[in-house]
DNA sequence: GAGTAATTTGAGTAACTACTCTAATTTGAT
DNA sequence: ATCAAATTAGAGTAGTTACTCAAATTACTC
């Protein structure tokens, strides 16, 4: 892959795989589908990975990447920073945030993909927790992240349910929940 | 299937397909995987069922079922009823639970199953959003039908993570999430 | 216990899967 | 324009898929 020609297909390839794995799931995902779509010979598509893993691993990490894409800000942003940007990638990033919802079940057979997941879930609920902590000083550590971890939850049930229909209204279900989770409950009375 | 030994192959079948579906997801489920579970070959399977699809659409209905396991009680329950249903239902039918987050996903594959599941979700918010209006008598019955939408999506959120972590305190998340939606908010002050 | 229908067996089929290989073509530095 | 390397073409392979079928076995009725 040294031509400008090699790298245009490598790309085509990756945008086919991201499409099939949105519409068609992980496990659904065919190299014959792949092909179809970027318009190129199976020839052509191992010529340029060793695998059809390898091309559906390179549209999960960019789909995992998608879902935060300031990652650097760290320490910096509100909650409220934190539900706009998933809910900008959810509807700005129709396919990848599709990939993404497929991931988090499909991990359940692959356990590699598994960890990936939830190491990147963690990441999310601490950095969710700080941004809790930071504004309601009420909470303990724990308490904001307990409570991170319904809510970065609960907006997967969103994306999830959007992926189901189309016309779900995410940014609205989104502040809701977010409006609810954070107001007024400056100890986590659900313990025990 | 007349005799005693062929009921009880169809029972096990079919026990063997949840057991598959939970494991593997739909689109990860074999005829081969089915009948070893089953211990059973392959010509016994197709003398129970038509189809593969058959056996898994039968489990795909048990599952369904199992969410709400009493349907009568329509306009009696309260949302801590039905939350509480959906937890034991969770925590006490661990493959059908499976099953159902799986079905929500596949559903958008094949657009049977997405316009069943679509229906039977709809089914749900109405009666979530009846029981919501019933105890806070503030919200206009729009309002209680649009925070449904929200817990029922935020539930299932809930749901899916505990697929990918068995450790997932499901009855706590759901508890937060039920004080936090029916608490305090009279007026749905997020809408416009 | 004989007869009949239900059930099980297990090899077989056609279509699909991921992936390979060689020959033909195209690319870009010289 | 030449030439080596990159890319593409497209038939081919081995394994898996859902599903079939005739023959052997088993279960129940009388």
């Amino acid at each position: 892959m040294r031509y400008k020609t090699g790298i245009e297909t490598r790309d085509r390839i990756l945008e086919a795989t991201r499409a099939v794995i949105a519409r068609s799931g992980l496990e659904g995902t065919t190299i014959k589908a792949i092909c179809d779509e970027a318009n190129v010979l199976p020839g052509s598509f191992y010529n340029l990975f060793d695998s059809k893993e390898q091309a559906v691993l390179a549209v999960v990490r960019q789909a995992i990447d998608a879902v935060d894409p300031d990652p650097t800000h760290e320490g910096t942003d509100t909650i409220s920073d934190l539900v706009a940007a998933y809910v900008r990638f959810l509807e700005e990033e129709g396919d990848l945030a599709r990939v993404y919802i497929r991931i988090a079940l499909s991990g359940a057979n692959h356990s590699d993909l598994n960890a990936r997941v939830l190491r990147h879930h963690e990441g999310r609920v601490e950095r969710f927790g700080q941004a809790l902590h930071r504004s309601s000083p009420g909470l303990t550590w724990e308490q904001a992240e307990r409570r991170a971890e319904t809510l970065v939850s609960s907006l997967n049930g969103i994306a999830l349910h959007r992926v189901l229909d189309p016309t779900f209204d995410v940014a609205h279900h989104a502040r809701v929940l977010l409006d609810d989770i954070t107001s007024g409950h400056a100890v986590d009375r659900s313990r025990g």
